[in-house]
RNA sequence: GCCGGGGUGGCCAAACUGGUCUAGGCAGCGGACUUAAAAUCCGUGGUCCCUUCGGGGGCAUGUGGGUUCGAAUCCCACCCCCGGCACCA
């Protein structure tokens, strides 16, 4: 046998490289699919997954945080009888490897993989119980073949499709970007300040399934609340009624979008956003066309942050045109103003001042008439029009504040309340809910609108003008138009390239022999498509081939899929909320659609991870403040630092890293270490727990303590800090009990299996070292033992600390039988000392008792 | 501004359904072992006051109220920190 026999200290190098090496020549971790002859049926199948890395030079703390956790939850599963699949891949496709190239000239292929092999290697170090035969990287052929014959499948079904947009561009990736890649106007990669331009690009229509991504939160089992929140918000659903308006003087037709179609009386401008199409024939040959052109092209230049800027301040220029109000035949003055927004709705707004913040401080700037509709004082009353999300925002602050906001004048305007009708002909005195549903059936009727909803989600943007992704598999023929490659010529290959800079167009474009191509169709002169594949594209569905990740007949078996689909227990960080999660979302919906998949949703149940900081701030490399789980793992093991993850707070929180947090687990790995060799040698494997009694039914009840506690904190709370602290009560009371145990041999075998089970419940945690430990004790493999069971029986004391109160003080502490009348119980309390002291003179007047806890004497 | 999550010893944190506030760890302090140190093992850890040294009492979970026999936990108001969204009609 190895050394580790022999050592007198822990050595994690020596005793982690001997474990690693029997679970890689085992193939311990590695489960067949259904259909191999090594399938096994017996058990319930468990997906446990971790987001798959980006790999960018070696796994950083993060990384070990999430496999760390993710592993506990596949060792723990697989104990409890899962047949547990944990596969691992790589997100392999995207800018930083790209950008790295262009300054350094060498390919990007080339650094991703040698990262790729720093990751792999750095995985293994760490002893993370992946099945390996199921790795994949995302820029392999094998790989983006399917992602190119999944792009086609969208493109089948209308859900892939190429228009003009205005879009998100980045000056300096020079590449366009979606909208969940743009934060606060920023690119979310480089920080750079975005611009808009009007560019043909490819979508996926995500909005298609805008609905269904709302309605499917309830086929979760779990998911954190934030999570599912931000997604809502994100998707932003909004009800309310199409209504048009016309402008008589030019025939033009004006819809717009509304939340509150009963202040339609209450419209007394209108207002279009700079963006609008029609906004130049509107204002040509006006006295405004120069004023409108100026204000357009300022709107144009001006970011989206100073648009959007604090101080609020409405700006506009007037049309010289009016629309008609369909219903009171009113015609008001329409305005160009960049507080309205082209993405959302219709780019035009009926202005209700009385009713709306941002339409009031127009009218006020503008000086137009404000005609209040709505009569009412109570802000909080709720509308009848107010939108899903908005309830969802609002849901929770009813207090009943005694005064309106007066946000605008002495007469409570804007309001924003219920109430009933003024001012609104025919409606006059109905309550507005009801108004509501009347005008807009009115509307209906007339022909002048309808009911409607509106998301604030948009289709996601996937061309990039990019060198390492996926090409996106088109072909343009000047006969034929665009024609998709035919599913046999996949994949469309990545051609090797010299020149990675990006000229804002894709570098592909130069590689002219590639490009140029031949008509599927015709067989004709055709170019190719020259933009890649958004990396979030990649992301997926890969949890899809983790399966399948062989097949080169199709993506995946179906067979195999709809066994192991959906992922039980995704764990990833929160930072992935809306982009990552929403995208796979998506596509398991459209997939499942197309009759390709049973899964409806992808992750089951979602578990995220907070930040890890040192020095109460962000990892980074400028800070210098970096960890490198690399270094830590030479130094203490990677049993040490695993352990140290979970145990510095809730993982579901963000902790601060210490160099002597990892010592101090390190000692306590140590400690079990000793006691695991000097149970060896003080006790014999064969002797048989029978009936203990004094100190050794003590510590056999501790054990099946911390066999209940731990349990319980790993599966439904994720509480592993406490589970590990619960091992560590075991262990300092091993510690405190042995050398009076070793005597007799029921003593002798309570130690025995006390330690023994510390290093089972520890497995999940410390695998190398726990598997060590145990062999030694129990002569087996802790990762094909089943999980231990607590004895309930066990768990139930003789006594307990009685808890004797006066007037809710803490008086006394009785030890008492846990079987003790409750009559007997305030007995005992009386008879205290102490007790009497506080009773002195005093009459009792309720006796509170609490069976199992205290009892508190009211006295007065 | 809105939404979500937080605020407990010197620090990370525990406290499940309202029932002993501070489990476990880090740092500190004391002791044992040692020529000494490291390592290890044991002990001690909110704060103030009283003590015949056995102990006893007051105050303590961001602040101020409330409900309750009893509140870190429930309710109300406020302060601070973190994350997300933000002219969405």
């Amino acid at each position: 046998m190895p050394e580790t026999e022999t050592a007198d200290r822990y050595d994690p190098q020596a005793i982690e490289r001997k474990w690693q090496l029997v679970w890689e020549a085992e193939n311990t971790w590695v489960v067949a699919n259904p259909g191999s002859p090594e399938f096994d049926a017996s058990k319930p199948k468990s997906y446990v997954l971790e987001m798959l890395p980006y790999p960018s030079g070696e796994p950083h703390v993060g990384h070990l945080k999430t496999y760390s956790v993710g592993d506990a939850i596949a060792h723990f599963r697989r104990r409890r009888g899962f047949s547990v699949v944990h596969p691992m891949g790589y997100d392999a496709f995207g800018l930083p490897a790209e950008n790295n190239a262009i300054q350094t000239g060498v390919h990007p292929r080339i650094a991703t993989e040698e990262s790729i092999a720093a990751f792999r290697e750095q995985f293994m170090r760490w002893g993370i119980s992946i099945d390996w035969t199921r790795e994949l990287g995302t820029h392999e052929p094998s790989y983006y073949r399917w992602t190119q014959w999944i792009f086609l499948k969208l493109y089948e079904r209308g859900l892939a499709h190429r228009h003009e947009a205005p879009v998100h561009w980045c000056p300096k990736d020079q590449t366009v970007l979606a909208n969940e890649q743009v934060i606060d106007g920023h690119c979310e990669r480089c920080g750079t300040l975005v611009e808009l331009r009007q560019l043909e690009q490819w979508f996926f229509r995500i909005t298609e399934y805008a609905q269904q991504l709302l309605e499917d939160f309830e086929l979760l089992e779990s998911w954190p609340e934030n999570v599912i929140t931000m997604q809502k918000n994100w998707i932003g659903r909004s009800e309310g009624a199409e209504v048009v308006f016309r402008c008589e003087e030019l025939d033009l037709d004006f819809p717009v979008f509304t939340t509150r179609p009963d202040t339609l009386f209450g419209a007394t401008f209108f207002v279009l956003a700079p963006e609008h199409p029609e906004v130049e024939r509107l204002a040509a040959g006006t006295e405004h066309d120069r004023a409108v052109r100026e204000y357009v092209n300022e709107a144009a230049r001006a970011t989206a942050e100073e648009r959007a800027g604090e101080e609020h301040q409405k700006t506009g220029v007037p049309l010289g045109r009016e629309v008609t109000n369909p219903v009171n035949g009113e015609r008001i003055p329409m305005f160009v103003a960049d507080y309205v927004l082209m993405e959302y709705g219709t780019g035009a707004l009926m202005a209700v001042p009385a009713h709306d913040d941002r339409d009031y401080e127009f009218a006020k700037a503008f000086d137009l008439p404000i005609r209040r509709v709505i009569e009412g004082t109570d802000p909080e009353d709720e509308t009848g029009g107010s939108s899903s999300t908005e309830r969802v925002a609002t849901a929770g602050s009813t207090l009943a504040s005694a005064e309106p906001p007066r946000i605008g004048d002495e007469e409570g305007l804007p309001y924003s309340g219920a109430g009933p009708l003024i001012n609104s002909g025919p409606f006059d005195g109905k309550h507005n809910r009801e108004a509501y549903a009347e005008i807009v059936s009115w509307l209906e009727s007339e022909g002048r609108g309808e009911p409607a909803v509106n998301f604030r989600l948009r289709d996601w943007l996937v061309s990039r003008q990019r060198y390492w992704g996926a090409p996106i598999p088109i072909v343009y023929c000047d006969e034929c138009g665009m024609v998709p490659v035919p599913e046999d010529q996949l994949p469309v290959l990545l051609p090797d390239i010299e020149d990675f800079a990006p000229k804002g167009k894709s570098p592909l474009a130069a590689a002219e022999d590639w490009v140029r191509t031949e008509c599927p169709k015709c067989g004709g002169e055709a170019r190719r498509e020259t933009d890649t594949m958004d990396t979030f594209v990649d992301s997926s569905w890969y949890f899809l081939r983790y399966l399948d990740n062989r097949n080169d007949e199709a993506p995946w078996a179906r067979e195999v899929v709809d066994y192991w689909m959906p992922v039980d227990q995704y764990i990833g960080g929160v930072e992935h909320a809306i982009l990552h999660l929403m995208y796979a979302r998506f596509f398991v919906k459209a997939l499942h659609d197309m009759d390709l998949l049973d899964a409806r949703e992808p992750f089951a149940n979602l578990f995220t991870q907070g930040m890890i900081t040192r020095d109460g701030a962000k990892m980074s490399k400028s800070r210098g403040n970096t960890v490198s789980p690399a270094e830590f793992t030479e130094r203490f093991g990677a049993d040490s630092l695993r352990t140290y993850i979970c145990f510095m707070g809730p993982p579901i929180k963000g902790g601060d890293w210490t160099d002597e947090g990892v010592e101090g687990i390190f000692r306590f790995l140590a400690r079990l270490w000793r006691l695991g060799r000097e149970v060896v040698e003080r006790t014999e494997s064969s002797a048989t727990l029978a009936a203990p009694a004094g100190e050794a039914r003590e510590l056999l009840a501790k054990t099946h303590w911390a066999i209940d506690k731990v349990t319980r904190d790993i599966d439904p709370r994720f509480q592993f800090n406490t589970a590990i602290s619960a091992v560590m009560e075991l262990v300092n009371e091993t510690y405190r009990l042995k050398d009076g145990l070793y005597e007799n041999e029921t003593g002798a075998a309570v130690v025995r299996f006390a330690a023994a089970t510390a290093a089972s419940l520890l497995f999940p945690f410390a695998p190398h070292l726990c598997s060590e430990v145990y062999e030694w004790l129990e002569g087996k493999r802790v990762w094909e033992q089943p999980w231990p069971e607590a004895d309930p029986a066990l768990l139930e004391r003789d006594t307990y600390m009685l808890v004797v109160q006066v007037n809710g003080k803490l008086r006394d502490r009785i030890e008492v039988a846990s079987d003790t009348a409750e009559s007997e119980l305030v007995e005992l309390a009386k008879g205290s000392d102490n007790v009497q002291r506080h009773l002195d003179g005093k009459a009792i007047v309720k006796e509170i008792v609490v069976p199992g806890r205290l009892v508190n004497l009211v006295v007065r």
